[in-house]
DNA sequence: GCGATACAGGACTGTACTGTACGATTTCTA
DNA sequence: TAGAAATCGTACAGTACAGTCCTGTATCGC
């Protein structure tokens, strides 16, 4: 099994840049095997040979555009290291299509089973990365392993989700310099709230 | 016009109250006028009665399901008052219905204008109490009139948002003092990254 | 080149939903 | 109680979409 079929690839890929064209552009319910025979120039029956339902369709064009976060390099501490990772989501929540299709996952993943399990991945990678970005945290002393982390991550990342979402003020990397300094900010200055 | 006919209120608020449930339960696809129909008992040609079209209903339960946040009392100073408001913002997220339907207004807004609208003015009294809460902090000296207002709600409110939409930390009054302490915390230490 | 396989291009069925129409019935107001 | 108005119940046309099936054609690996 050396290489696959060409013309497989090819229809693979031409179909799931126009799903999620489609989607971007119009919402995830104007996501129709029409709509999508008559925009890529792939045929119907080709479709139903790559996808059983249009439900899986929709399912691999989000696996398609769940963008792929990175662990920032061994060598930079806390602050450095989760500076990176904060401007890495800005970039991805800036751009149009992860921008439009965040949303889109949000709202129907708590009816569609599959597109939760997209985004228990997406979650789990971007986990992953966030306990090694914490683990340097405490190696260099600035908390202990009382934090709680999930939390943490939601203080941090959330008003970046936010302002992608609102729409409101823009989301540039200054505003995730703002919200990791108040982060940082908080950590010296324990909260006078507990 | 003293009284209007109890029987156009009575259908109106089963009708709204149904067709809720049903976007809250099974997403916004769901909301068909038949589904309407079989669980509320209204007849078919009496929602077109009161509703030209789906959408129309569509906007009505989300205009009718929109949490009227309320300008704290005028007597608390910044902090007390933005903790308030927090907390309110809170409540609201904690709550099933508004919980589901938030990330379903966040998707659709980008291509119904008519729902747009209705996010649009949500943001609009939202936004009025928080520059009726920000004028407290200056009035206090705590910032000058130079902070940028829409990015300091973004940071105080995202964090919120954030946790209701991915569920990954819970939703608690506690989480809203985490972000508010973070906040005042980074005013006291000016942003060492600008 | 040749067989295998993917693709194009339809036609077709079944279903779900929208929106309209209209007579019969209930419920309000005066 | 009587008239007005809202509601019920149902039938209907039109449309959009999912998914299947079949035939002929292009493209791949060997």
């Amino acid at each position: 099994m050396g290489t696959t079929d060409p013309r497989i690839a090819r229809t693979r890929a031409t179909v799931l840049d126009t799903a999620a064209a489609i989607v971007v552009e119009q919402g995830t319910a104007a996501l129709t095997v029409d709509a999508v025979v008559a925009r890529s120039g792939v045929a119907r029956s080709t479709i139903y040979r790559h996808w059983p339902t249009r439900d899986d369709l929709l399912v691999d064009v989000f696996e398609h555009c769940v963008p792929s976060l990175v662990t920032p390099s061994p060598e930079l501490g806390f602050e450095a290291a989760m500076r990176q990772f904060l401007h890495a989501v800005v970039d991805h929540l800036a751009d149009a299509k992860w921008n439009r299709m965040l949303p889109a996952l949000m709202a129907l993943k708590a009816y569609e089973p599959t597109l939760a399990r997209v985004e228990e991945r997406m979650e789990e990678r971007q986990g992953s990365i966030s306990a090694d970005l914490f683990a340097r945290g405490e190696r260099e002393g600035m908390f202990g392993p009382e934090l709680d982390r999930s939390r943490a991550m939601t203080l941090l990342v959330g008003p970046l989700v936010f302002a992608a979402l609102s729409g409101e003020t823009p989301i540039t990397p200054e505003l995730a310099d703002a919200s990791l300094s108040n982060f940082l900010a908080g950590l010296s200055r324990p909260d006078p709230a507990r």
